[in-house]
DNA sequence: CTCCTGACTCCAC
DNA sequence: TGTGGAGCCAGGA
């Protein structure tokens, strides 16, 4: 299994409802320190993914994406329609805990 | 090889 | 609370 696909799985196994950060997802995936790289892999994700990708977010509780932005916008619709955001923009955080 | 970039983090002010 | 800068590291030019 490559890196790539160690953060697919850990992203893969966050329950609806729960967001974990760029940090996290990395570091339960094995690559401490490399929160950047996560996001890139994100960004180069296939638009038809099915991956849950919208509950990453960064460790400040936000999301990675210029407000306003379409990206930003799309993010927060699907966080709400699971009940992790508000219209507002205000985010719920429910830590993921990784299964130990 | 060097330089720049980025869906990131931390820590100091 | 906000901002700024340094650290981070794989990719691409």
């Amino acid at each position: 299994m490559n890196e790539q696909e160690k953060i697919y799985q850990v992203i893969a196994s966050i329950p609806k409802g729960r967001l974990c950060s760029y940090g996290e997802v990395a570091k339960l995936a094995g690559l401490p320190g490399r929160a950047r790289w996560v996001g890139r892999t994100l960004s180069q994700l296939p638009s038809d993914s099915r991956l849950p990708w919208f509950r990453v977010i960064s460790a400040q509780g936000k999301i990675s994406f210029p407000a306003h932005s379409a990206a930003y916008q799309r993010q927060l619709a699907l966080l709400i329609a699971e009940g992790s955001a508000e219209p507002s923009g205000k985010i719920h955080w429910r830590q993921y805990r990784w299964p130990s």
